[in-house]
DNA sequence: GTGAAAGCGCTAACAG
DNA sequence: CTGTTAGCGCTTTCAC
């Protein structure tokens, strides 16, 4: 099919090149019968402005990317991630915006990466999910004064834009409403240390107990990296504080938590209760079903976008800052419904 | 920063531009001497080459797109895509390909990516999933002549480059083992009838049992959408006719079959076996662990690329096939260690 | 409201 | 080996 150019429509509906051009961009100054007939032979003809030319002219891409840097790449077992992307994907159809998703397993990636990211590499703007410590790339990318947003709240938060959820007030939330039910030794599993989202959970859960007047025992704190299995280790570790309720900083780590609790012949939520953080769809799923700190990822997502393009379209400063609600779901692991 | 062009580079380091391009794309005609200095330049000033303009000369992005179609989209909670557009991004970086990913939620986002997605839309190549029944997505596309590798066989075959497993096969096997374990009633969890991958794992269930001479029992063939929710609605509608073994299309609907086996009482694999189809890291998480059928996913996601970007190099005829092999994973659920 | 003309920054013959 | 010269296909002043 189609390899025709502005130049051949031109010609075929009897006008100039620049008339067509100002069809093809809705521009106003067009007599009503001549966009009419140009638009006749771009439906004809089947058409497509090509998008390389015509980025290298007006300097806009419609692109946008997405960066989600080394340690999250494995993170992909976690359906947060694909939930997110989906948002973003989503909104950035409704915007008519492409999206580039960026990968970044290594530091060798990152290299190769960074090309196509920066300046000149076809992007109009990006989104990274950070909230790494020593995320240098990040560092990069706000000197190259490209359009960025960052998921999750970075550290460095001068001049940044970022979208977060208020991870601290949210898990002493979920920490007090277990206080609340009557559990008396809380523990928590936390993600990596090195992250905002783990740090700022953690110190929700710290903040609950000491508002209460609570100790704060090391023994009731374990770490997991966010997954399944490593839900499943920390609570072994948990296990001789002998815990009556768990805080995880993911529903993946709750749901491993709750299967190590069962197998050691705990009974949910009668012996130990578990609140979890996501609301992911499969915490509806175990045995008992899972509280949860739900996350509204997906609108997450379209937020993003939403500020991203922003930024694109009337500059970069002052920085876009967004924290999204929360919502703390009861279901029946928090033992709120038996204790009560 | 930069702002710089080929131009700036030439002039600071002596030379012409036509060398500069040169020494960036790796050209031998060039004089190490030279080489050096403006290698030199372009180091100091951090100088990148504008993507636009060097696709809109060349005629090449560098950039291939992954569409993910309209049924699939939803999908998007099932694990399997996250773990093959893992390895497409990870087969990308490797060749130096940028990826973009368009999820296509409705028709009328199919129109607003179609320009995009098809020549003149930046893109070099397209890989798309499907083997969805009325995809005329994929026809648009292939007479658009585009270099494109379809991820899982299409219902129109002729003239398209694919590659997806030998599901038929496969399922087969899966079910001669359950055969040769000794179970007499085994039902089978197909997925949503209008694709390739659901026919075909059918297929294969269907040949097992007829080899070894059974009877097809239609009420023991149920239909999920590959969901966990999906197969333990499936799994209640098999329960009447007394199942004690079932092969499910997905990990997932496998899942949520044993799910639904078990709150009927039954014991797993003594009353009733179960093998799945994916072996996503979760099949290893239930007690039993799940007995399933392994793609190789990851690899799925390399070789497409592989395959896409030999047809961006070398033309699209003649179209590339590519079946890759499946290996039945034996573990606790199907009853194997127990029965014989 | 419309057309002519000048680039956007790069690649790729073509001479030399 | 290197520089000169055309474009790639589009946007965008600037006149008319």
């Amino acid at each position: 099919m189609s390899e025709l150019t502005l130049e051949d429509i031109a010609k075929l509906a009897g006008v100039s090149r620049s008339t067509v051009s100002r069809v093809v961009n809705q521009h106003p100054n067009v007599r009503e019968s001549v966009r009419e007939r140009v638009l006749e032979v771009i439906q004809n003809t089947g058409y497509h402005p090509n998008a390389a030319a015509r980025t290298l002219a007006s300097q806009r891409s419609s692109m946008v990317g997405l960066v989600l840097p080394r340690s999250v790449s494995s993170f992909f077992a976690d359906p947060y991630f694909p939930r997110l992307t989906q948002g973003i994907a989503q909104a950035c159809n409704q915007f008519d915006y492409t999206l580039a998703l960026f990968l970044v397993g290594t530091k060798e990636d990152e290299e190769k990466i960074f090309p196509r990211v920066s300046r000149n590499g076809l992007l109009d703007g990006l989104l990274v999910q950070s909230g790494q410590l020593g995320e240098q790339l990040i560092d990069r990318l706000i000197n190259s004064n490209i359009p960025l947003v960052i998921i999750g709240r970075p550290f460095q938060t001068e001049d940044v834009s970022y979208i977060d959820v208020d991870n601290v007030n949210a898990a002493c939330n979920a920490v007090s409403h277990l206080i609340r039910v009557g559990y008396k030794r809380i523990g928590t599993i936390a993600g990596v240390a090195n992250s905002t989202v783990s740090l700022d959970r953690k110190e929700g859960y710290i903040r609950a107990l000491v508002e209460r007047g609570r100790d704060i025992e090391e023994a009731l704190i374990a770490e997991g990296d966010f997954s399944e299995a490593s839900g499943y280790y920390a609570m072994q570790q948990l296990m001789p504080a002998k815990p009556d309720a768990v805080f995880a900083a993911s529903d993946l780590m709750a749901i491993g938590a709750m299967r190590a609790a069962r197998e050691a012949g705990l009974s949910i939520p009668d012996d130990i209760a578990f609140i979890g953080f996501d609301d992911l769809p499969l915490a509806t799923i175990p045995s008992p079903t899972l509280t949860t700190v739900r996350q509204p990822i997906y609108q997450f997502g379209i937020q993003a976008v939403e500020i991203l393009i922003d930024l694109i379209e009337n500059g970069i400063k002052p920085a876009r800052r967004c924290i999204m609600d929360t919502e703390l779901i009861i279901r029946e692991s928090c033992g709120a419904f038996r204790r009560k």
